[in-house]
DNA sequence: CCAATATGCAACTAATTGGTTGCATATTGG
DNA sequence: CCAATATGCAACCAATTAGTTGCATATTGG
C-alpha cells in the first residue's frame, strides 16, 4: 500500500499547514515554512522530514539556507487513488440500481 | 484541519485495505471486512473504528451482525482539498511562467 | 432450547510518534 | 574577520497508536 504513506504524512495538522504554504509559495525556505508553528523549529523539521519521506516535498539546499518544493506528481497520486475508489463506488451503485429498476 | 484526520485515517495499509474492500462491496458486515487481514478481530476492529471516527465509514447494526457503508462525501471532501492544492500550485505556476516570459 | 455465530468491551504491552533541549557547523553581510 | 543567520544531529521524555488476550453478550438456525 504506497499510498498509505502519503496519507499519513497528510495526516497531521502541522504537515499539512505545511503543504497549503507550499500550495501557496514554493518553493519556500525551511526557515520560513517552519515559521508561526505551535512548535520549536526543530520540531518543525522533524515534521518536514515525514513530508520528505513521503515524497511529498523535495530539499535542495542553497548557500545557508535549504529550499523546500512541493512534489505535485505526488498530491496527483494521491488524489487519483482517491477517485478510483470513488468510481468503483459509483460503477457499483449503478450496477445495483439498474438490478433493482430490472426491465423497466 | 478537519481534513488531517480523514488522511490520518487512510493513512495505514489496514485501514486502506479495508476501504478498499468496501469500495468494492459495500455494505460489508464487520467479519467479512476483517478477514484475511494479518491481525486479529479485535485488532481490525480497532483500525474500523478509527474509520468510523473519521467519518469515512459508517455502522449499521442488522440483527446479530454490524454493516459498514463507505461514506462518499468524506472521500469527496479528501479528493476535493487535494485537487484544490494542485490548484492553487498550477496557477502560481502559470503566473510565474507568465512573468518569466515578460512581454511576449 | 442451545450451540454456533457475530460482535463488544477492557486491560495490558510494545512500538511509534511528537516534541523538547542542547550543542555543533556552515554561510554570509557588513 | 566575525557575529548573526540557517540549519543539522542526537538524546531524551511524553503521548498516542497498534495489537494482543480474555471474557461477556446478543442473535439465530436447526
Amino acid at each position: 500500500m504506497i499510498e498509505a504513506q502519503i496519507y499519513k504524512a497528510l495526516g497531521d495538522p502541522i504537515r499539512l499547514e505545511m503543504v497549503k504554504r507550499l500550495a501557496m509559495s514554493s518553493p519556500s525556505s525551511i526557515g520560513e515554512l517552519s515559521a508561526d508553528l505551535a512548535v520549536t523549529r526543530q520540531g518543525a523539521r522533524k515534521q518536514l522530514q515525514v513530508l520528505v519521506n513521503a515524497n511529498l516535498v523535495q530539499l535542495q539546499q542553497q548557500g545557508r539556507q535549504t529550499l523546500v518544493t512541493l512534489d505535485r506528481q505526488t498530491l496527483d497520486v494521491a488524489r487519483a487513488f482517491i477517485a478510483q475508489l470513488e468510481q468503483q463506488w459509483d460503477e457499483r451503485l449503478a450496477a445495483l440500481k439498474d438490478f433493482v429498476e430490472g426491465g423497466d
